[in-house]
DNA sequence: GTATCGTTTGAAATCTGTTGGTGATAGCAG
DNA sequence: CTGCTATCACCAACAGATTTCAAACGATAC
């Protein structure tokens, strides 16, 4: 019921005309647009989304794939893409894999059963031949920092590089040479980028310092552990500094030296990445290496409409800066005996390079 | 392409024939199904949603309005809901309104547009004639806390009263009376509840203790704020402990305290409301009103999904309990000569209730 | 008076499924 | 062998839009 014909009906005029007075499709005459109209408000008639994308083939659709919402890097970066896909007219379906491929998989098919416009796969979980699928179905793709671009593929490529950089470059300047790093899982792709990202630019500037990697698992929790391993290293070789692989691992870490009696950042400064917006409010607010889930969301809804209206031009690859964003979770190192002892032997520590 | 057709003429059978074997709807000989079911695999054909549904009139996806993603109560709630839905085969259509009533309707149009087979309304900031319209249109809602249960319509009751009676229960078994509560905008309806609630309780415990009602805005800033309102008291009259509306608002405040140099929960006890993930992390950890957002997402959709499969029976209303979470945020009431003060002049302080 | 033209509108095909009605085939009883 | 009942598959009519092709129209030109 409501249907077009409905309407037609009632404006005396054929639904060809009711369908390009409401696509704006072709020149329709002032009186019958008018006639039209008023039968469209008096029918109270909504066209029907189905009908419509299946007649036209299009489908004004997002669907979005996310591993996990309840991580706070998701909800924001979530709502800048709904929020350029609202203005563009797009729904999004969203999907939380639960960094489970079988999930994924299943919600790769369901958006080709329900054809949408594009897909933003915002999770690494994402296994080639599912990108194939989408490929030969001719489904527009934009990845966060996965695979490269191609056709109807575009890609974020997010420059960790940058932001380390910064953040090392901002602890040395402190006076910190012994920086530690907490990794994230390193089977998943951004955390190996970020991973590699600091090893190159320590290796660069102190050839002669041991790398200092532990591992964590992108949660407050895994924070903790990694805190306690670098705690056990003993008080004579505890970093000054470390880097952490997101927010949650530093505010882990923070909490578990806090709790071994240690001050951030008078005995030790730790650095977060991902800048959430819990960051600014925990104490010390905690400096960190800022993703631009906002840019990241519009670029990423930008992209995908901009395969959608030249599905001749071959996909592109944007860069995301990243950048340090410096609060109170770091300082001046501390000047101990253990610092002095330890510039005394760099050439023991080279060869544990 | 790869269209039912195809798949009937590869398998030498009626289109008719490889719907009933898609959706087993009516018996299929084992040879036939096992022809068609191999000319599906060949063809790699996923069946078209749009035209599914135009032809059938249903649709397996739900609309999901919430107010602020970005919100830490959301996530959780939308996680749980994602999950219940995908394990019914229904996607998720997600619309994020950020309490602005202008984006509201014009997702409730969407959703309208787009056939969806139910929405869960999470938010309260849905005007009258939205809900009318959906009613009109003979669309299954079911509300989180608002309006009434009627046709097509179920509702979601938090029992708000259980948890904060219990929250009050605890602070005055360690000795606190001057309980102060720090409420959300009363212009939401979920916030206005929570402080009847509180003030409920109250005056049956303490008919003669004044009321201390402060005002935030269910964010961080808005409990620093009321945190910086409720020192500005004076400290002979500091309430001992604060209940405040939600989590953000609890931690704000105890951030704020703890900036005046008063300790949690040494001189002042605080009790947040939603138990987020991040009640458990903080120091001192938040004891908290949980609301178990996990239960509230799976009724949602089975509530829905209720509807959907009996649409003569009326919608119907849960109860979801809420319940403390003791951490260490709360702690036994400071003796203190203004508590002693306090305590000799109740009848001056009845009139001012 | 007819051919031409641009404008405006309509008829009908199309998109891809679902589903009720119908027809064909086989098995079985009489 | 006929008649009846299951059993199984097909035909064709939808669902509600978009879009192509063509008709109808008055105006203008010759």
């Amino acid at each position: 019921m409501s249907s077009i014909t409905e309407v037609a009906r009632e404006a005396r005029v054929s639904t060809a005309t009711v369908s390009h007075v409401i696509n704006n499709t072709r020149y329709v005459s002032e009186e019958v647009r008018a006639r039209v109209m008023l039968a469209i408000e008096q029918c109270r008639y909504y066209p029907n989304a189905h009908a419509r994308s299946l007649a036209s083939g299009r489908s004004k659709v997002i669907g979005l794939v996310i591993s996990d919402i309840a991580n706070p890097f998701f909800p924001e970066l979530v709502k800048a893409i709904e929020e350029a896909a609202f203005e563009r007219g797009y729904d999004i379906f969203l999907s939380n894999t639960n960094y489970d491929p079988e999930r994924t998989s299943h919600y790769v098919q369901r958006f080709i059963e329900r054809k949408v416009a594009g897909v933003a796969v915002m999770t690494s979980e994402m296994k080639k031949e599912l990108i194939d699928e989408l490929s030969h179905r001719k489904v527009p793709v934009v990845f966060l920092d996965v695979g490269e671009a191609g056709m109807q593929m575009s890609n974020l490529r997010v420059d960790y590089e940058e932001g380390i950089e910064q953040a090392i470059l901002h602890l040395v300047a402190l006076g910190h040479r012994r920086i530690a790093y907490i990794s994230g899982k390193v089977d998943i792709r951004s955390s190996r980028r970020r991973l590699e990202a600091f090893q190159k630019t320590m290796r660069q500037l102190f050839p002669d310092v041991p790398e200092l990697i532990f591992y964590g698992n992108f949660k407050i929790e895994g924070g903790q552990r990694a805190a306690n391993e670098i705690l056990a290293t003993g008080v004579d070789n505890l970093p000054t500094a470390v880097i952490a692989a997101n927010d949650l691992t530093a505010i882990g870490a923070i909490s578990q030296f806090e709790s071994a009696g240690l001050n951030v950042p008078r005995d030790i400064s730790v650095v977060g990445f991902d800048d959430i917006d819990f960051a600014a409010l925990t104490r010390p607010a905690l400096t960190t290496i800022s993703l631009p889930r906002n840019e990241l969301g519009r670029r990423a809804v930008e992209m995908l409409i901009r395969i959608l209206e030249n599905p001749e031009e071959r996909g592109v690859e944007i860069r995301i800066p990243t950048n340090l964003v410096i609060r109170q979770s770091t300082a001046p190192a501390p000047i101990k005996p253990a610092q002095d002892e330890l510039r005394r032997t760099p050439m023991v520590e080279k060869q544990l390079v």
